[in-house]
DNA sequence: CGCGGGCTTGAACGGTGTCAATCGCCGTGG
DNA sequence: CCACGGCGATTGACACCGTTCAAGCCCGCG
């Protein structure tokens, strides 16, 4: 068990400087919406955008704040969350690189419709709501793209939906496995999600309390599910884990 | 209480020809991306739609299937579902005139991610997949208007999340209003949900089992908050549901 | 008039939320 | 380097909402 003595997550300091050019043109590629752009036209998307650094906790923007920005993350794990009656956060996604969030699932409105926090350091490109709308005029490709890439996210959603008609012991299931594919790396046992989380995070994630969360993973790490700590979950036995995931 | 011994209900029977092409040119207007369109335009997408009716109960299609058409609502009211782990259908959605389904949504996927059921009579306007690509390539407008609209969409699901933090009480009073909302008629007392509505269907509707439906909605009569029959419900007192509905 | 499907109601069970107490890791300051 | 303080995690007891299983009722149709 001398294993998990101390927290085993690597705590990277992003500093805005660190999403160097190559890294910029690299994640470009990688977003959905821009796939079919020749490198010359990414060029010119990539000049449209400007890198924002975040520590983990930052808030990226805040529900109800008027909408401005189209944010494609390039390093990093942002959630976005939705308040609900009493100051209660659902968290109604957990983006990653080549994600997008901000106004994108906002066109319509005027405000954004959830807010974004980073859940790790993470570097963002920012597009203003003027140089996005000259992109989408100007390739109309990004348009048809960004349409999927909205509709997959509203399937997702989707998803989501009707998994809460499930337990929570199932939903958990979902939640780890995907955010050990997300963001997982591999140690010496089983995949370390490579991100502070606290059982009030994965609570919020599952939309549970977070005692039920920890009774569930105590029970789960007794059977050898999985190893967590302070912050920290590392996902053992994904098998036995997706058994659970409906 | 003579009021309510036989369904109150009107049996429309809905023919395909019932859709005009008055019908079909006015609801085109209402559909938010062809809002931007000139009325030459409208007509030229008009051409490309051809109508199709339904009668309450019939599958516009199943979720799985190849996704080969866009849906315009016209008339009548449909809803779309999704199959989770035992045949259990979740709803997802609540449509009315001048609301879409079909491929829109599932762009990105080759099969519809949904299924859609008209809950009364109702008549349907039909893109083939070619021909609203055709729309789309023509009228860059539309592509924009489209991703709004989807975005509506997401943020409407998204809203259904949260909302199941609720409970069934609050669901269900939600629903209801936006049912009386959609398709409500006038009575003497209260409005009339005018279409064949099972407390099953409601159940399916609110996320929850019949039996509490049930057992609420006799609460609720007993306070005169609604009234309802055997398939039927009518909104009594919408104040007095609002303070439920969160 | 009788049957059947939908509706209602009752009772028991179980999963989760709630309240509350305790433990133990980790960063801080002496 | 060690003691301390605080926050996050754990665990228990209990209440409650909603499901589940099981009768019985009643409307509306044949």
């Amino acid at each position: 068990m001398s294993d998990r003595r101390r927290t085993p997550l690597y705590i990277e300091v992003i500093d805005p400087q660190h999403c160097t050019p190559e890294v910029r043109r690299q994640i470009l590629t990688e977003v959905s919406f821009f796939s079919d752009l020749k490198p010359a036209e990414l060029e010119a998307v990539d000049r449209r955008a400007r890198s924002v650094g975040f520590t983990a906790g930052d808030w990226v923007y805040r529900e109800g704040e008027p909408a401005s920005q189209l944010f494609v993350i390039a390093t990093g794990v942002v959630k976005t969350t939705r308040l609900s009656a009493e100051g209660m956060h659902t968290t109604t996604g957990l983006l990653g690189p080549g994600d997008f969030c901000g106004v994108l699932p906002a066109l319509g409105f005027d405000a954004y419709q959830e807010s974004a926090q980073a859940l790790s350091g993470a570097c963002l490109l920012a597009f203003g709501i003027a140089d996005f709308n000259w992109v989408l005029g100007r390739y109309p490709s990004v348009s048809r793209a960004a349409l999927s890439a909205v509709s997959l996210r509203l399937a997702a959603t989707q998803d989501a939906l009707f998994r809460i008609g499930g337990t929570v012991e199932q939903r958990t299931a979902s939640v780890l496995l995907e955010l050990a594919d997300k963001l997982g790396v591999r140690r010496r046992t089983g995949v370390l999600v490579q991100t502070p989380l606290s059982r009030e995070d994965l609570a919020d994630l599952v939309g549970a309390r977070t005692e039920t969360v920890s009774r569930l993973l105590s029970r789960w790490r007794r059977q050898g599910l999985v190893e967590t700590g302070r912050r920290w979950v590392a996902v053992v036995d994904p098998d036995a884990l997706a058994e659970f995931a409906v």
